[in-house]
DNA sequence: TATTGTTATACTCTATAACTATA
DNA sequence: TATAGTTATAGAGTATAACAATA
């Protein structure tokens, strides 16, 4: 048994990768880091999202959303209102800024994805949309 | 777009909890990083490496390798020689005591791997494996 | 008393630069 | 002078606990 033949080390690595040049992109274009990224590909995509709906749907926990959604807002992407119904609870929206910024990040950062995923053929990634579909409910279920 | 259905996102949160489960059997049984994981792979399957080797057989620099190697040191599980061709590199060994935990060790992981795999059908198995193998080249070339 | 969001703390990872010893 | 390995430092990410405000 070889590591570079070892099925878990190919994923992280090859994941990893992936992710990486990723990364660059909204960080170089924007200094969003990956939690900053995923609450306002969220929240661009919602007409308002509260705490707790932000954390079910990522994997962040309530200190990472407090956290992210603070530089967020420091930015002017997003808006913390309190929820009426709760005053505990916030009410996220994002801001007409934030809005452009993510319609401008969004293309680049698929154009970097596909401009990987299109060096496979079309069986490939397939197979890798197939893969990783499965992959995603053994790992989170099992 | 929603975000659980942007590729990106999917294969890196399936990547990270298939990574976790398997990070969690080799630090709660012998306390080792993945960095020194990794190391320990290739020395219990090699019969001796340089510095220079192992971080071109990984995705670690030479400061990584330095300080992983350090710690396997102090475990006992592998020793850090002089080259005697060259006084400025470092020959590792793996310990007989190295060699035992990673034989205890790697079926383990691979147990838990494979439960997790195992949940998952033939098909989308071997989907999976082709897409990653894909993936890997896709994003380390490109 | 329990929950939401925040702050505090410690620990790990990552990246880079500076240092040493050898060549 | 260049290279291998080490040490130092700062920054980012992760995990947990404690806290204030609200329910």
């Amino acid at each position: 048994m070889q590591l570079d033949s070892f099925f878990p080390y190919r994923l992280a690595v090859a994941s990893e990768a992936f992710s990486r040049k990723l990364t660059e992109v909204y960080q170089r274009e924007f200094g969003l880091s990956r939690e900053e990224w995923r609450l306002l590909f969220l929240l661009a995509n919602a007409k308002c999202l509260t705490s707790l709906e932000l954390t079910q749907r990522t994997t962040l926990d309530k200190v990472q959303v407090s956290r992210a959604a603070q530089k967020l807002d420091d930015k002017g992407l997003i808006t913390r209102a309190i929820s009426e119904e709760d005053r505990r609870i916030r009410v996220y929206h994002c801001t007409p800024e934030g809005h452009r910024q993510f319609e401008t990040l969004l293309p680049q950062v698929e154009a970097r994805a596909q401009g990987m995923l299109n060096s496979m053929s079309a069986e490939d990634r397939a197979a890798l949309d197939r893969g990783v579909t499965a992959l995603l409910k053994a790992a989170t279920e099992t």
